[in-house]
RNA sequence: GCCCAGGUGGUGGAACGGUAGACACAGGGGACUUAAAAUCCCCCGGGGAAACCCAUGCGGGUUCGAAUCCCGCCCUGGGCACCA
């Protein structure tokens, strides 16, 4: 009979009946609610998993265990996000092929989420660079092409020349890759887009219908950047050119004393003067070396050149001098602006470099003189003829209706968002499946044909000129078109983000060979019910897949415009990290205090040299501890219990030993305790209970063990791990204490400590689920405690007769009595009213008012 | 600069507007032991002999009562950043 906690010997054996037992497999009976809780689709790479990643595994895994225990049909499955660049890069440097390499880490990840006892169904395990899988990513990429959503283009790229591919501006972090943190260049290449940005409206309108963290939700609204404003032409002076501008403060109109086109706009050639043309090709020509980073550096001192030409305001009439400078981004609005340096702190700093005129029209409704730039948008027309007088909100509405009743312009809503480039050059991705026929058109891959597949090549080395490595391989190019002419395919590949845009619908139907899903079950599991990662893809894979979310459900293919309901993002796990100072000589990063160096190195160095830093536990960083190392040091239970206690689930964590040491002792006192009661437990005490007279101890942990069946029950649902841990610490106390202090000859304490043990492996199992069930078959309990009906408290049983009650004098508490529960609010003020205490300290004061919250407290207000 | 989170003992953290510090970690004391480890019990925000007083980043306010609500600051972490 195991009377402490023995991991070593525990674990494995539970994990093995349970695989034994198919423990896991999904539940399908349709009398059951269903619950569908999903974690990231992670990215399995060469050095495994930390205990860092078991972040998010443990509590989806304990909510999942307890939603199977409350009787709902779970789908916790797990899968692959197996395209990529670290597999590729990985498979490169090693010469082997990335599909067995990646098989290979996938493995691993599985033995290591196995081994803290995550119950996965691995019957629905999905790997998106299987065939099987990427058929159908393909098909859903036809389903975008042939409604116009996807489509190639030739535009500056992001480029970055590490990784040799281009990227979407989704990746592109600070102007650098997203992965190899190398700056991004601009590159002329042909690519694939989604034109996501059809979609911007609905991506942020439908934000409101999910239940997920605002700051997330925020991120998406701000990277879609919806702006209001008008769009309207601006004659060049002495030509019959014209230019559109954007702007959002039309109100300040009449301030607008210059205009600036981006140097990469198309009229820059056109209306240049010849005096002028040298030194602005000069501009143009520099702006375009520019990288993207230093382009759009902080801080950088504006540059830009005249053109010669002038615009003609069309409310003024005044002739405004044309300018181009690379302030102006062609991507965004028009890539031309009115220029009002009065009221926009960027047109003032190029205006005052450029010596141009500033002006104000716009004055603070308080009429206290402000300096300029003046931003604010509460305040009045000035300086703008017939416009004088009117607030901001009413100028814009007026000169709105004046531009589009002159026919100029019209209002318009402006995006940040841009289309999502989803082309990458390299060979590790899901092929695109079309072909581009001898007379330049494209054409779908029909269905029947589908997949296209990847090649199986020795070599498939990226390229430094943007061309898929895939385009030099003759059998794969070499096809026909619809009409059996010889023709060329893509040679291009999607980026990792296209699948998982959709895994989660396999999920639901794994092994369909016939479709992508069957409508019924993922109209049955979907949407998400639980969606559980971090917060870094807050616009990268959560919203592309919101996308392809909304665009089959124009298809009809779906039933839902929201994939994930709820979303929960886990907070990191940091570690020590040992740097050391810098050496004589050695100069540092900016923001920078040491050079991150090696446990072993930080051990021979002097002591004074090395100091240690709170990391993000990273393989990069070698601060990882993986869950090989903690499962044997501390055993899988413990470790789970210690990421659940230690924080709240969103908040960062510091691994620290002598914490995960207290997860262990917790653990070994489930033990303690139950090795202890189990010669008094009476397994029909449920019979018993209803007519056995309980003494006062006895109640007492009757009402301990129903607080704690309600406190854990609700913290779960709520996500909190940690005081829900908290609440089964103080359970176990509870029990300690009265197997300590009972009488066991009596059967009413046999009872109420048999009720107590039982309900406190129902509570521990999803957090415990080795210990639970090892516990369990000792008390001669059949089955696994998965499969037994989550506990219910009794609401009659958490009450108290006698409460505690506290006596305020002025909101100061003096003193604190014992009363019936059932005390009446005047009973109560009668109570404080007479009490010693409480009259030392009213003194020869008058009583004022006395508030009483039954049950809880009085307040005697004296003064 | 803008947008999010956060600031509570020596530490991680608890706390429907109602006894601030649950539950832990570290520390101290004791029991058991030849001894140590493990385990068990007790103490543990500060000041004060005590009565009491002071304490939730800072300053105001609302309230019988504020860690919690409101206003204005400061600091830390994260995200975005020349988007007109």
């Amino acid at each position: 009979m195991p009377d402490r906690y023995e991991p070593a010997i525990i674990e494995p054996k539970w994990q093995q009946r349970w695989r034994e037992a198919d423990l896991f497999r999904t539940g399908e009976d349709p009398n059951r609610p269903k619950f569908y809780c999903l974690d990231f689709f992670p990215y399995p790479s060469g050095s495994g998993l930390s205990v860092g990643h078991l972040k998010n595994y443990i509590p989806t895994d304990v909510l999942s265990r307890k939603k199977v225990m409350e009787g709902f049909n779970v789908l916790h499955p797990m899968g692959w996000d197996a395209f990529g660049l670290p597999a590729e890069t990985a498979a490169i440097r090693e010469k082997r092929h990335p599909a067995d390499l990646i098989r290979e880490y996938a493995e691993t990840y599985k033995r290591q989420q196995n081994l803290v006892g995550i119950g996965y169904d691995w019957s629905r395990e999905i790997s998106s660079s299987d065939p099987e899988f990427y058929k159908w990513t393909q098909w859903i990429f036809l389903i975008l092409f042939k409604r116009g959503l996807a489509y190639q283009g030739e535009f500056p790229a992001n480029w970055c020349p590490v990784d040799k591919t281009v990227l979407a501006n989704e990746e592109v972090e600070g102007g650098r890759c997203w992965r190899c943190g190398n700056p991004v260049e601009k590159k002329m290449l042909k690519q694939w887009f989604f034109k996501i940005t059809e979609y911007a409206q609905r991506l942020l309108d439908d934000l409101d219908e999910i239940e997920w963290p605002e700051g997330i939700k925020a991120m998406q609204r701000n990277w879609i950047g919806r702006s209001e404003g008008v769009e309207f032409r601006w004659n060049v002076v002495g030509t019959d050119k014209s230019f559109t501008v954007f702007t959002t403060r039309i109100d300040t109109v009449f301030g607008a004393t210059f205009c600036v086109l981006s140097p990469e706009h198309p009229l820059v050639s056109e209306i240049v003067t010849e005096e002028r043309r040298e030194s602005v090709e000069q501009y143009v020509l520099e702006a375009s070396r520019l990288n993207e980073q230093d382009r759009l550096a902080v801080g950088r001192e504006k540059t830009g050149v005249f053109s010669g030409a002038y615009a003609e305001n069309p409310f003024s009439g005044e002739k405004a001098p044309v300018w181009i400078a690379d302030y102006v981004l062609m991507g965004y609005g028009t890539g031309a602006i009115m220029a009002v340096p009065g009221h926009d702190e960027r047109d003032f700093e190029f205006a005052k470099k450029f010596g141009l005129e500033i002006r104000q029209v716009i004055e603070p409704l308080d009429g206290v003189e402000r300096a300029l730039p003046f931003e604010a948008t509460d305040g009045r027309m000035v300086n703008s003829g017939e416009f004088d007088g009117l607030t901001c909100a009413e100028g814009q509405s007026r000169l709105a209706d004046v531009i589009e009743s002159r026919g100029i312009g019209a209002r318009r809503v402006n995006y940040r968002l841009r289309d999502w480039l989803v082309s990458r050059q390299r060979y590790w991705g899901c092929p695109i499946p079309v072909v581009h026929t001898a007379d330049g058109e494209i054409e779908a891959v029909p269905e029947s044909e589908l997949p296209v597949l990847l090649p199986p090549v020795e070599s498939y080395e990226p390229t430094e000129t943007g061309e898929s490595p895939l385009a030099a391989i003759e059998e794969f190019v070499q096809t026909t078109d619809s009409r059996g002419r010889p023709a060329r395919r893509e040679t291009d590949t999607m980026s990792g983000f296209a699948c998982s845009s959709w895994y989660f619908l396999r999920f639901c139907d794994p092994r369909n060979s016939e479709r992508a899903w069957d409508p019924k079950k993922v109209e049955y599991w979907m949407p998400v019910d639980c969606y559980v990662g971090g917060a870094e893809h807050a616009v990268l894979h959560l919203l592309y897949a919101r996308f392809w979310t909304k665009v089959l459900y124009d298809e009809g293919l779906v039933p839902f415009k929201e994939p994930f309901s709820v979303l929960r993002n886990q907070g990191m796990l940091l570690a020590q990290t040992p740097f050391r100072k810098p050496r004589e000589g050695e100069t540092l990063h900016v923001g920078e205090e040491g050079v991150q160096i090696s446990f072993e190195e930080a051990a021979q160095l002097p002591p004074d040299q090395v100091f240690y830093r709170w990391e993000k536990m990273s393989k990069s960083k070698g601060n990882v501890v993986t869950p090989e190392e903690a499962v044997s040091r501390y055993g899988a239970d413990a470790l789970r219990v210690y990421e659940l206690f230690e924080a709240p689930f969103e908040q960062t964590i510091q691994w620290t030993d002598e914490r995960v040491m207290g997860a262990v002792r917790f653990v070994n006192r489930v033990f303690k305790v139950s090795d202890s009661l189990r010669k008094n437990f009476i397994r029909n005490w449920r019979s018993g209970v209803t007519s056995a007279q309980f003494d006062r101890s006895e109640s007492a942990l009757r009402f301990a063990t129903h607080c704690a069946i309600e406190k854990v029950s609700k913290d779960i649902d709520d996500f909190r791990f940690n005081t829900a841990v908290a609440a089964l610490m103080e359970f176990v106390n509870s029990i300690s204490d009265f197997a300590r202090t009972a009488d066991f000859n009596r059967e009413s304490a046999r009872l109420a400590a048999s009720e107590a043990i039982e309900n406190l492996l129902l509570l521990i199992a999803p957090v415990a689920p080795h210990t639970a069930d090892e516990v369990w078959e000792s008390y001669g309990l059949e089955g696994f405690t998965l499969n037994k009906t989550w506990p219910k408290a009794d609401p009659s049983l958490m009450k108290m007769d006698e409460v505690t009650v506290v006596l305020q004098v002025n909101g100061k508490v003096r003193a604190n009595i014992q009363a019936p529960a059932s005390s009446t609010q005047e009973d109560l003020e009668r109570l404080a009213l007479e009490n010693e205490k409480v009259r030392q300290h009213i003194g020869d004061l008058a009583v004022r008012k006395v508030i009483v919250v039954p049950g809880k407290l009085v307040n005697v207000v004296v003064g």
